[in-house]
DNA sequence: TTCATGCTTCGACCATCACCGAAACATCCG
DNA sequence: CGGATGTTTCGGTGATGGTCGAAGCATGAA
């Protein structure tokens, strides 16, 4: 039977290991060279610009050309949940690719995913906000709250600019190492961007780690917890 | 450059149309036999076994024999979740394909099973007993809780009576028609048998089709419903 | 301009894997 | 018991697609 949603094809561009690992590369937020994104995928160059243009045509990244060079990313948030949720599934089933170590850990704990704060930390927050009465979830997407408009406000996010974007406010995005929900989304984005302002946290170079130290951990948890 | 899972395996699993045929067909919910999948995804039996074992081994699916047949469902919601996931990405969301299940509608709705409910209500008392906390699934054998025991009692049901005896008290049936569990074991019998001392449904003689009368069937759902 | 760097196209090689025929195995029915 | 149906294993074939070398653009620097 021939027919059918294209999803084989989506799932065929991920499947392959060459283009499994420049997509996960990506899932840092940054945007990555062609050549670059050849040395995540250990392939040569010929090889990743034929798995580049695969990916394109796919929609799933998005190309951005400076110069002689390339910059790729992916090319939404949709494509990030997606993929934290085929980690999911492949951490579910026990084919976890690396072996546990310190970094293993620092990445469980707070990590970037695509653009929003992921790992414990994320679902916490995801969590807090839920609490808090800031968050409505039930529905297909989250919603904000007159309360959680107040809460960003504090927060220093500046909603006006966000709900005049295309891309939607608030997602939910599944979490591979908790398999539970955090909150992605233009809010969730500038989230994270507040938490790294306020030099709550930082970022490991090259690395989806999202480092908090002792004293921004506490700092977010009394912004979301004060009443 | 390589934290995260193994998502290229997972994701290669669904990228084959063979397979993703099938696990779209699957996505209905039901449990479908392997010749049945075979069709889904227009192969010969032999190559959907083969296909069905990767799937199994990637914990995508869960299969279940039953007599000479093979059943075969989703491994749970994430996978699901995934897979939804996926067909948003593909641009050209296709069709999803009805399946028509058996022609008699009276057996459809409800109808024994051996000696208890099946079709349509026996379905959907599962699922209720499931989400008002009365049953515990996922394991090996569905389990009673705390307060499936007050339940069954409200209900009418001599729990002790039933303990006694050898055979297990809670047991997970394959529907036929829905292709879904529904309640068997000395428990689903005395539900059931409860459910005609009541007056709610009589049998139709010669035939497994058991016919619930309008008040009959809201007396049962708000019998297992309230609170 | 000439050279260097980054990316793409072309061509060919080759491993992987889906596919089916045949046959074995398992289960149910009469 | 034998016959029918559903599922699995095995062996061999064929095709899709990943891979790289070599060469062809495109951009930036000297």
């Amino acid at each position: 039977m021939k027919d059918g949603p294209d999803i084989a094809r989506v799932a065929a561009l991920i499947g392959d290991p060459a283009r499994a690992n420049m997509l996960t590369a990506l899932m840092t937020g940054q945007a990555l060279t062609a050549t670059e994104l050849a040395a995540e995928a250990g392939v040569t160059p010929q090889t990743a610009s034929s798995h580049l243009a695969q990916l394109e045509a796919g929609g799933l990244v998005r190309p951005r050309r400076q110069g002689r060079h390339k910059y790729v990313s992916l090319a939404g948030e949709e494509v990030a949940a997606v993929l934290e949720g085929l980690m999911g599934l492949a951490a579910g089933t026990g084919q976890l690719r690396t072996r546990v170590g310190p970094r293993d850990a620092a990445l469980r704990t707070a990590r970037v995913c695509y653009n929003h704060l992921a790992g414990e930390m994320g679902v916490w927050l995801y969590d807090a906000l839920l609490e808090q009465g800031y968050l409505l979830a039930g529905a297909e997407r989250p919603e904000l709250t007159e309360a959680g408009a107040a809460f960003a406000g504090r927060f220093g996010v500046d909603l006006e600019a966000l709900r005049g974007r295309r891309s939607p406010l608030c997602l939910d995005c599944l979490d591979w190492s908790m398999r539970r929900t955090h909150l992605a989304g233009s809010l969730g984005r500038a989230l994270l961007a507040r938490i790294l302002e306020q030099g709550w946290a930082r970022r490991e170079a090259g690395s989806r780690a999202v480092l908090f130290s002792a004293s921004g951990e506490a700092a977010l948890r009394e912004a979301v917890l004060r009443e």
